[in-house]
Formats: C-alpha cells, sequence, structure tokens
DNA sequence: AAAAACAAAAGTGTCGACACATTTAAAAAT
DNA sequence: ATTTTTAAATGTGTCGACACTTTTGTTTTT
C-alpha cells in the first residue's frame, strides 16, 4: 500500500486542468466576464490561462454540452447570445422539470429535509423583512430553495439536468439581464405554500403549486420584458 | 470565391473525424456492440479506429456529457452500467418532460405537421393490423411518435433534451434489456386518444395524456421487470 | 473605382511525444 | 507462504507541432 500524503484522501478527488479551466470559464460566462456572443480564440485563450490548446479543448466542449457556448466546424467557437425567446424556454423547461421535481420531494425527502427546509425559509423570511426586499439575497434565497428541492427529489437525472446544467444557463440571465424582482414577497409566500404540500406529504399538489409558481415567475419575466420596449 | 467542388455546399456541414467516431460509438454503445460496464482503452480503441488519441477524447466527452459513459480522473472512461432504478427515473423524466412537449405541441403544431402525425399512426395501425403486433416496428413506431411530438413543442431546449440525449439513452435499454412490449395494442389507442386532443388543440388534455400514456408505459416496464425475479 | 484573384496571417483539426498516475508483475522481507 | 516493497508496464493528462481552412489584406484585372 501507498504512503497516505501522495494517495488522494478517500476516492478520487483528483482535479484535472481542464476541470478548473471548465470551473474558470464557466463562472466567467455566467457572470459576464467573457461577453455573450462573443469568439472564443483558442490560442489566446490557452496564452491567458498557460495552458495548451488540447485542455482548452476539453472544457470548451464541456461548456458546448452545458449550452453555454455553441462551436461550428472549422469557424470555431462562440458564447452564446442570450435572448428573450430562449429564456421563454427555460422557463416551459422548468415548469416541467420543477414541477416532477416537487411532486417526488413530497413523496422522498426525509423529515429532516423537510425540518431544514423549513428553517431555510424561515430565514429567508427574516431578510424580507429586514431589508425591504433586497435584490440580491432573494435571487439567491429563490435559487437556494429551488435547488434544495429537486435535491430532494432523489431523481438523479433530474438533479443533474436541473442543478448542473439548466441552473447556471439562469444564473447567466440573472446576471446578464439585471431581473429585478418586483415580487420576492410573493414568491416567498408561494414558497410557504409548496412547504406545506411537502410537509403534508401531497405530492399532487406540490406539483400543481411548483407549477404555478413558475408560471407567475414566468409572467414577471415577461412583464418585465414588455415594459422595457 | 473558391471553387464549388471544394466548397462546402451551403452552410457548414464540415463533418469533423470527432464528429463521426462519436456517431460510430454512440451507435456501438447504443447497440451493445461495447458492453456496458466495460472499460474504454483510449490506446486500444483509438488504433482500432485509426485515430489519434486527441480525438478520440473528445468524442468520449460528448459521449459522457450524453451520459453514455463515466469518466473519472487518471483512471479512465467506462460505459454506463444500466439499472432498473435509473430507467425508472428516465420515465418519471420523460413523464415530465414529453408531457410538456405535447402541451405545448398542442399549441404550435401546424395543420400540415397534425395531418402528417395522422398518416404516420394510420400507417402503425396498418402494421399493427398485419403482422400482429411485430416487436420492433412497434417500438420504433412509437419513438417515432414520440418524436414529431416533441418536434411540434417548436421548444428547442425541449427537442435537444429529448431527442439528442434522452432518446439515446432509452434506446440503449431497449436494445439491451429486450423490453418486450404486450401492449403494442393499447400504446396505439393511446397514440390516437392524444392526437384527437392535439388536433383539438386541447393543450391541456394532451398533456394529460401523454403523462398517462408515459406512466402506463413505466408500469408495463415495472410489471415485466417483477416477473423476471 | 469596384470586383476578382491571389498571398499572407490567423485559427481550427489532428497528430505524436512526454510526464505523471495507476495497475500489474516480480522481488524482498516477514 | 503471505505480505510488503520495488520495479516494470500500461494508461491518462498535458503539451507542442504540423496540415488544412477560414479570414484578412494586397495586388491584379475589368
Amino acid at each position: 500500500m501507498q504512503n497516505q500524503s501522495t494517495k488522494n484522501s478517500a476516492d478520487t478527488l483528483n482535479i484535472t486542468l481542464t476541470d478548473r479551466l471548465f470551473d474558470s470559464l464557466q463562472r466567467a460566462i455566467v457572470e459576464g466576464e467573457i461577453p455573450q456572443g462573443s469568439k472564443i480564440s483558442e490560442p489566446e485563450l490557452a496564452r491567458q490561462h498557460g495552458v495548451s490548446r488540447g485542455s482548452l479543448r476539453e472544457a470548451i466542449a464541456r461548456l458546448e454540452a452545458r449550452k453555454l457556448v455553441e462551436r461550428k466546424p472549422n469557424l470555431g467557437a462562440r458564447v452564446v447570445t442570450l435572448s428573450y425567446e430562449q429564456l421563454i424556454e427555460i422557463f416551459q423547461l422548468r415548469e416541467a422539470l420543477e414541477g416532477m421535481s416537487a411532486r417526488l420531494a413530497a413523496q422522498n425527502m426525509t423529515e429532516m429535509e423537510i425540518e431544514e427546509l423549513q428553517a431555510l425559509l424561515q430565514q429567508h423570511g427574516d431578510q424580507i423583512a429586514e431589508q425591504h426586499g433586497q435584490a440580491y439575497f432573494q435571487k439567491q434565497g429563490d435559487l437556494d430553495f429551488h435547488y434544495r428541492i429537486v435535491q430532494g427529489s432523489k431523481n438523479k437525472q433530474l438533479i443533474a439536468l436541473l442543478c448542473n446544467d439548466l441552473y447556471q444557463l439562469l444564473r447567466m440571465y440573472r446576471y446578464q439581464f439585471g431581473m429585478r424582482s418586483k415580487r420576492s414577497q410573493q414568491a416567498y409566500e408561494e414558497h410557504h405554500y409548496l412547504i406545506n404540500a411537502i410537509t403534508a406529504r401531497d405530492a399532487e399538489m406540490a406539483e400543481l403549486l411548483m407549477r404555478q409558481h413558475i408560471r407567475s415567475s414566468r409572467r414577471n419575466v415577461e412583464a418585465v420584458f414588455l415594459e422595457q420596449l
């Protein structure tokens, strides 16, 4: 058996260069540091990060899989361009997926997890009372809440899809569109209804409420967009 | 301007080596030619296909994104191992996603597309009458039908997710588990109800029927699995 | 002067080689 | 003989180089 200091602690937590690159680029893209629609020059980016093109390419391939960049053969990769239409499509996806998540969460969350979720919501309530709806914490809080419910579904496919893929795109929209929410108070209340349904193990109701919650969130976005014109 | 024979016809239909490799490997995995759970040796596979490891690696990365292989740093890639639990999870995903697809299809399909769908279903009916439910055509037909409805949703996110990612996994299950369906007749009828709802542009009903259709398909799978024990 | 043809520059696709990690096999120690 | 150490072999991660494509800039042609 090998020495413990060289051997990796438990499982394979071996972080590869490509992993770090991917994380770094994903953050940069989501936060708009690399602007949407901009072309990615492999030689330049590789030099900036001090890595070879090969490693960079693998990172880009992963970004492509998450739909954060689009690549065309021989033409190179571009950061995706966000659009109102796509955002609406994503809301439709979320309505379906998170609706199902809520249904499954009502069935599969442990009592412990439900209690923790209630505690989290309580915390959000305090924050709202204090600082009268500061946008950032609200949005982060909303995402936390949804995140936990997805985890609670215990469906690995759902979890991977929503938490890894879709939420990054959503975060990108939030960063880049601003997306001020005038409905933190209402969202908070809707979360309350949802948690009640889950506590009561009412799967049907949980799905219904989640879908309504996301739909009204979408309508809010639609309204914001319309008034921007 | 360049000569037309060397220049690619219209857009960029430039097929890269990695593309072909990916297609080839995906087919091999889905059809079980490369058995599930087996380790993928990069040098060996690269040699077999007469390509460099770099290209192969990019292809594997794509397979990983589609969850057809799992890769662990420094340990290499393995073809996924199919499990009953995962199959059930996939059915839950489908229920959510295809339910939404049907809803949107009822709203967004053109009259033309609906007619084509009806024609397709008619064709399936003929086949069933003729050859008293041959498994293969049934399954393929079922997939065709679902495929078109997803397309009809006009939601690009949904389409990419279902048609590119999820259906490949499903096909893999069908190839490798056999998955004899004793309900081709019933599935055919359920498709009929669905098409009626779509023709009537009843989105709510379309979603409901699709979800029920997939749920009963799932129950069939569950039953088959139980009797195998 | 505008369009076409050509040449140079930059970029992407593919490859082979090396460094490091893991696995396998052999040798040494108990 | 069993276990531990050591060494060889295999495999993955990363790199730099070359071939071919696309883009850019210049020259030629009308």
